[in-house]
DNA sequence: ATTCGTTGTGTTCAGATGGACATAACCAAA
DNA sequence: TTTGGTTATGTCCATCTGAACACAACGAAT
């Protein structure tokens, strides 16, 4: 989980699919938790929203990120498929060359910005 | 101007500034149009919506992006300030970055994606 | 003084977005 | 067969967003 507050990398896709640090974040949540639920609970956001967006993701691709399954004695639960763990690796990876080859743009553009009240 | 219509590139600064390329390419345009209605023509925004888009970005420095005048025999203009071409560099360099040396895992991303009907 | 294109502002309205609840379906284990 | 935690799905509602208009202020050139 990446835990700089200061910057998040939103990607859009021709396809429609909108990526960013929410759904990464998301994903790495119910690999590490099992479950959709868990993941939503652990980042503070209802199960309805966690879903929904799990649902969105697999919607974009011809095979599932996440496979879930409902029912036995854990009431089920969701695991990453390996497009999953794929998806979420590229994202970190392009976040982290952000971070580490951008990090003079990135520092020049932060520099000098006022906090603007809502 | 980007003309790569598979991704763009949108940060979110903990000030509460958002940028992203719809930002960038207006303050380009504004840098080849002289004006900000003009740059919302060619951009096909209102030019209620380009402004307040401008009044965003000043907000969030304590020097202005963009430096307007308003009368006069062309009616006014809108040129870069030396801070609003420097955002504007830093947000291509970051874009360029993505695109050389993300370009791996930016494909592998795209790989298969389906088109999702809104 | 008039003109003309631009800047600067306000207002309204439809549609998208997300939060909050509610509820059914599922199924291994006890 | 009952239990319990999870998945799956629907609905309502406050809020945010952006599009669409409308209109005043400005000031160099004529």
């Amino acid at each position: 989980m990446t835990n700089d507050p200061r910057i998040s990398l939103r990607l859009h896709f021709e396809s429609g699919l909108t990526f960013g640090r929410g759904k990464a974040d998301l994903l790495q949540a119910i690999q590490e938790q099992g479950s959709i639920s868990a993941a939503g609970r652990r980042m503070k956001m209802s199960y309805r929203r966690a879903w929904s967006l799990v649902e969105d993701m697999n919607a974009h691709f011809p095979e599932p990120l996440v496979d879930s399954s409902r029912g036995g004695a854990k009431g089920g639960g969701a695991v990453l498929t390996d497009r999953g763990r794929q998806v979420l690796a590229d994202y970190r990876a392009l976040e982290a060359l952000l971070r580490d080859q951008g990090a003079g743009q990135l520092a020049r553009l932060r520099a000098g910005q006022r906090s603007v009240p809502t």
